[in-house]
DNA sequence: CGCGCATATGCGTATAGGCGCATATGCGGT
DNA sequence: ACCGCATATGCGCCTATACGCATATGCGCG
């Protein structure tokens, strides 16, 4: 779990949209996340698992649900760059001198 | 230039390492990065690319010498997401609970 | 104006990563 | 015990990306 991993867990769309909604918090089963990112099952549930082995996210089973919430474990250091990754995506609109 | 430009330009290894030295604000040629980073010369340059069209970097020619330094436009909320990779990536040590 | 240093880039190759499909597994209800 | 819903995973495919090599380009100097 070092920030290489996070940084590589975030640079992908889904996962990205994904963190965003499961860093609120709260739990959500993957049912809900294919739902609402329109993805396809096989689709979420790995790239819940590659946010999971990057240790962003835990899971927990809830009968026949699993629910992923954000890793409360996770180092300072590392949710700082997850902080700032969901931030900047939520202020969209930017735009600067290149 | 937009979040998951960055997020993506920061997730390989050299790429992360270069941003490192070139976060220092100064400015910094690919021969001194090459040298640094332990890097061939094409593959340095082709980094450096990728995190200028990122919009982290921006270069400057200097008689034979290309300099890189960090990008002073870049959007505050772009600057977070490096600010806290590049410190992610210095307290190393790092360990808690998956 | 020819040479050498520094950097960029075209090209082919190798590898990583994402995807869908099919199937396996876990779990509750009947 | 069986069935169906939710999730995970093996497999093959396809695309993206990193790399080295060779070569092109920019620039100062003699």
């Amino acid at each position: 779990m070092d920030a290489f991993l996070v940084l590589s867990a975030l640079a992908e769309p889904t996962r990205l949209a994904a963190i965003q909604i499961v860093w609120d918090g709260g739990e959500h089963c993957v049912c809900e996340l294919m739902e609402s990112l329109d993805a396809t099952q096989s689709r979420m549930s790995r790239h819940m698992g590659v946010l999971k082995s990057a240790g962003l996210v835990v899971d927990r089973r809830d009968a026949q649900w699993v629910r992923y919430r954000r890793n409360p474990d996770l180092p300072r250091e590392l949710v700082a760059i997850v902080d700032a990754a969901v931030a900047a995506v939520e202020s969209k609109p930017q735009r600067a001198a290149a």
